[in-house]
DNA sequence: CTAATTCCTAGTAAATCGATAGAATTAATA
DNA sequence: TATTAATTCTATCGATTTACTAGGAATTAG
């Protein structure tokens, strides 16, 4: 499941790509258009920028605008930048890979093949949703 | 990704339907067996038996055995019984659906569109990984 | 200088997770 | 029938995470 941290950055993500290029966008903007608390949301978008998914513009006037673009701006990517792993266990990971205390033999753990079956459809499957093919429903 | 409950009830089943038919397994010997604590186990074990994948015999000389064919115990039916939705928002979900109570209009929801789709295909992957597909191996 | 905005650091209440404790219940068998 | 070994049930605990909120510092346009 996604958290709610993840869930508002996407919908923070598309309300940005709807905007106008070169358009600026207020966090109180998104937060109301988007229906996020303001505060919280101000963490993500701060998140987001550190992941270059966005960039902001401060003092008066000022906002974020998306710097990367909606293509290339994955459901894949912002699970792991909030929510962390997309394996269902670290052992069958790619990018937070941590071997299982319980498993006697990594090798010999059944369990772990499967999963790691599981992840690259899922991820296949996560890649393939960017913002832009949300956007444009 | 998966809690250690539901981890823990793979790898009890896995231990389950690897023993002769007709067997009766202590919860002390799948906890030994599979690495898990047992005090722990032993709610997960009861978690199981609610769900009808194993029975029990109580008093001495009891224990747990499957009941259902290892062919039918899927990873998704593992993963609802112990961690719940398999789509990643419960707007999105099957048997956990639930609106979201920040969405204006569900319909419009872009996210979630995208959102089914992956579910649908977690979810195929996730019925196709049984405990006999992983015992074999 | 002032107003409006991002940026940063804490803090907090509630839920969840992983696990433990101990007593009640059940059943085999000596 | 008493003993013993097992499941079953209920309760609790501490640590962590989650979803926010609060307050203010820094930055910028006019």
């Amino acid at each position: 499941m996604l958290s709610h941290k993840a869930k508002y950055a996407l919908k923070a993500l598309l309300y940005l790509a709807e905007q106008d290029e070169n358009h600026i966008s207020r966090t109180i903007e998104i937060a109301d258009g988007a229906n996020i608390p303001k505060k919280f949301l101000e963490q993500i978008l701060l998140d987001l920028k550190r992941g270059r998914f966005v960039s902001s513009k401060q003092g008066k006037f000022g906002g974020y605008y998306l710097i990367k673009s909606k293509n290339d701006i994955t459901l894949a990517e912002i699970h792991r930048l909030f929510d962390g792993a997309i394996a269902l266990l670290p052992c069958a990971s790619l990018n937070f890979y941590e071997p299982c205390s319980d498993c006697k033999t990594e090798s010999e753990c059944s369990l772990r093949q499967g999963l790691m079956l599981i992840r690259d459809k899922t991820l296949k499957a996560m890649e393939g949703i960017t913002i832009a093919s949300l956007v444009n429903k």
